[in-house]
DNA sequence: TTTATATATTGCAATATTACGATAATAAAT
DNA sequence: ATTTATTATCGTAATATTGCAATATATAAA
């Protein structure tokens, strides 16, 4: 199939796989890495960086905001991408909740 | 093409990218938590709470238990499943590290 | 030894993901 | 207005993932 039975689990069990699987790309960890580094990052110098064709990261960096784990503002021409702390504070405790909730449990 | 450039990243970045996805399928989180729930856990008491067949879980069993999130000891023709905690721990940290070091070079 | 039970493996179909070339869209610079 | 630079979108090929039926394997019970 290749379909993921979504309706079967529940809210929460769905949330957490959306996020982790936005994680679950070596070249999202990268960008993810290097925008955290840079003051200001262009898509641009993120391309030069990882080393994958520009329509490619353009997508990565789509997939990463549509959790918002990143924001983009225009800037002239460019895009400066830059991590959004909120969110990114918000899905690390929800990824803790869950270990410590799931761990507590255990025999 | 459907393939990871893995070998543009560097060991950690794969390594996280891994972890990510066995934990990216609703199915296998909603396994892990219920094998934490349980006393004993047998792989078709899964499949009676899961909803999915036999076959479905026993694979998404064997990725778990690929980044050893899980351990299974054989009791006579069952196998009890159970949360391998000290890699449960050690993942928890990995993943806290990642979200720690990220953050803190944020603009 | 045969039968029943529990789990794993194989093979396959449907869908998703990854990556990129071509192209579009947008905005600054000339 | 045209050119240039930057990013987004579209279309497509290759590979991966999900899920299940059929089957294999393994152990306990009869």
């Amino acid at each position: 199939m290749g379909i993921t039975k979504t309706q079967i689990f529940n809210v929460e069990q769905n949330k957490l796989a959306v996020i982790f699987k936005v994680l679950s790309n070596p070249a999202r960890i990268a960008i993810l890495q290097y925008i955290s580094q840079q003051d200001s990052c262009i898509c641009n110098d993120i391309v030069d960086e990882i080393g994958l064709a520009q329509p490619t990261i353009s997508q990565h960096l789509k997939e990463l905001k549509s959790i918002d784990l990143i924001k983009g503002e225009i800037e002239g021409k460019k895009v400066c991408y830059c991590i959004n702390l909120p969110k990114w504070t918000e899905i690390q405790t929800l990824l803790n909740t869950f270990f410590n909730t799931t761990k507590s449990n255990c025999c």
